[in-house]
DNA sequence: AAAAGTGGTAACCTTAAAGTAACTTATGGG
DNA sequence: CCCATAAGTTACTTTAAGGTTACCACTTTT
């Protein structure tokens, strides 16, 4: 099982390890408007479970796309934020949405145009 | 458990759909430089079981990326190839690759560039 | 003092993907 | 007629991701 020498050194690979979680995709579109507090995020994705949600964010903090700013406060307050490494990806995601957009538009095969 | 409403409609997971499985992206890559016969692919992914091969080429198949071509021959012949709808892809995984390749090579958070 | 809001954690369960190993089918060559 | 080769398939097990439910810690409001 530790012999995926084919998996160490390919990037595109790497790069999926970092946004094919379940809900990772999701997450970071959420984040890529406003930083976001636990609760907020939960509200806007509500079939993911707080277990989870918690799992994902910890993944994609220690993968250094997002940061968790806790603040000394009433009720509790934690807000999550893109990074610049994080906010590096959202071209990334729009254009694999791009690429999907134009499948579905054409027939197929067409010249992919890059969202602006 | 159906009440995904989010990924429903999300480009973005609709395309790690396709390309997210454990072995697509390195099978694609294969695929793209030649069409390979069954065994050329497993020679060149060795940590993949014949099992989860085919399967994964069923499913590309499935979705249009590739294509299976059955020869008549002496010892059995199956080719495999990308169609136009899976050569469409190899511009996003050059990026995909491009991005990762980016991130390591700067700091962080600069302009992609887009590979030719 | 109790309840309520926020952001969790712990223990446990389910399921889908992946892996293993042995068997199968079709074909041509010797 | 038997064997080798290519391309699988079948049956079974393992693993990892995700899900469910219940509970906890801290603070403020009533």
């Amino acid at each position: 099982m530790g012999n995926n020498l084919y998996h160490a050194d390919c990037p595109a690979i790497e790069t999926l390890a970092l946004i094919g979680g379940r809900w990772k995709v999701i997450i970071l579109h959420v984040l890529s408007k406003h930083a976001r507090r636990f609760g907020e995020i939960n509200v806007r994705i509500p079939s993911i479970s707080r277990k989870v949600l918690t799992e994902q964010l910890r993944e994609l903090e220690a993968d250094g796309l997002i940061n968790r700013k806790q603040y000394k406060e009433h009720p509790q307050k934690v807000e999550y934020a893109l990074t610049d490494f994080g906010k590096s990806l959202c071209p990334l995601l729009a254009y694999i949405s791009a690429w999907k957009k134009n499948v579905e538009g054409n027939s197929s095969q067409d010249i992919i145009q890059l969202p602006d």
